[in-house]
DNA sequence: CCATCTTTGTGCACGCGTTCACAAAGACAT
DNA sequence: ATGTCTTTGTGAACGCGTGCACAAAGATGG
């Protein structure tokens, strides 16, 4: 998971549990595709399997949301796609600010997985003036001074972060004075927020360190098999743990983030 | 959480639980910023505020790599930030290569945080023939032809999807087939993979959709305070469970992913 | 050397999430 | 109408993750 709530004691919002929302949009893109199609029902059994969950989950995931289902039968696969979408709020439209259209933020604006599933971008925006003006997928990049105008004006409560870490957090801040209470961000960096407002992360450095945690677990295994499996518990720490401060280097990673320092 | 393991019970890996694992890198990008900054030592407390997160999680999730602090003082900054970064393998040179360079994958192609820790951006890779040659971020594109041969030639154990949903899968079990044993999956697609391959998703959609419930939750709940906090739970069913067909839409979206369909 | 003070490391309890297993419910055939 | 068969919905048990609260450890000062 890219992802992790920040703060907010798992809200449990209205009796629905914060792992099964997170379920919700997997259930409805499999149910998406049964509809297009045109398979009228399905079981937990065949729709767990298209979605990659265990059918008691799927089961009780929908318990949550109501008796939708048909004892015998299964679910009928258009109503269960409105009920879903309606519990996951996409039956109304989003406008979705971009901030920051680097790389990352271009590819987001030309991404189209929002539009599909009522989410509008109603804004990119970008603090280099260079970039004003100029069309990225479509739409004219508007600059960072009319931020608080562009989410007042169309009323937008979700904003997508996608600028370099060291400017994340004031961008944060003026999203969330001018009204924005749901942030996605991209940037590597721990954003504080008030109460009321959700943020969410996605990190993609962090998704591979996780692979490359279990990667090494997997190759190590392998060699362990040989020495036993106590084997590189203590593969040469280079000093004690009051080790001498070598001095901080400088660099900086291109896009503001922090290189990591790997001593000796 | 814009994640989420597929398959695979929990692991537990060498006795350091997944939730711990996922924060590893928190930490360490916490600690880098210290190191920069030339800080010797961090109380658990300091650190868990710069990471945004309980000290006491903190502390017990350092507990299960050792004890690598000093009572009284805190935290050695650099040993801390080489002990996790040996735990999380990051000792070591991890070729990756990304299949599918649309917007996304070269998005993906020039971030800098890949080659600030230590992943090496291996090979492009894309099946249109008019992009092969190409370079994109200073690589040259590859054609998925040579799929095979350049993972096998290379070593390469992960490999980052950002193709089409349509073809994600096949693209994941030839790079399987070739020996990738972890995938970084950005499709919107459920990938099926043997035991022993881990597998990570980021979904920009889902991760919307989730804030977007959280959105309406709050937003009912300021409306809901006049009528009673049970209001909003039957606002209009369209039709009852056993509603008719009404024909499959065969509209697909821009990127292979399909768009939700609102009934009515 | 002793007292005090800071901070770690962890035992324990609690709550959420997952999974099993089964009773109840309804479809369907006769 | 009745019996059979399929599939849902959920009660209950279990395991993981989180957070509290405190004892142990070590630094620091006199």
């Amino acid at each position: 998971m890219a992802t992790g709530r920040t703060h907010r004691p798992a809200t449990r919002s209205r009796g629905i549990p914060e792992a099964t929302v997170a379920r919700l949009p997997l259930y409805l893109r499999a149910l998406t595709a049964l509809s297009e199609r045109s398979v009228p029902t399905v079981s937990s059994e065949e729709l767990a399997a298209a979605a990659g969950v265990n059918s008691a989950k799927l089961r009780k995931d929908f318990s949550y949301l109501g008796s939708y289902g048909t004892r015998g039968v299964g679910y009928d696969v258009e109503y269960l796609v409105y009920q879903i979408s309606r519990e996951l709020g996409l039956t109304q439209d989003w406008p979705v600010v971009i901030v920051g259209i680097g790389n990352l933020g271009a590819a987001l604006a030309g991404y189209g997985g929002f539009a599909s599933r009522g989410f509008r971008v109603a804004a990119l925006i970008d603090a280099d003036p260079a970039m004003t003006g100029k069309p990225v997928a479509g739409i004219p990049v508007q600059h960072s001074d009319d931020l608080e105008k562009i989410i007042s004006e169309d009323g937008v409560s979700i904003g997508v972060i996608a600028t370099p870490a060291g400017v994340a957090q004031q961008v944060c801040d003026r999203l969330v004075a001018a009204g924005v209470t749901s942030i996605l961000n991209f940037a590597p960096t721990v954003l504080s927020v008030p109460d009321g407002v959700d943020v969410r992360k996605v990190d993609l450095s962090i998704e591979l360190q996780i692979l490359a945690f279990h990667e090494q677990r997997k190759a190590g295994e392998e060699a362990g098999a040989e020495s036993g499996p106590e084997a590189g518990t203590e593969t040469g720490a280079p000093t004690a743990p009051p080790a001498a401060r070598t001095g901080g280097s400088s660099r900086k990673g291109p896009d503001g983030d922090v290189p990591a320092v790997m001593p000796a």
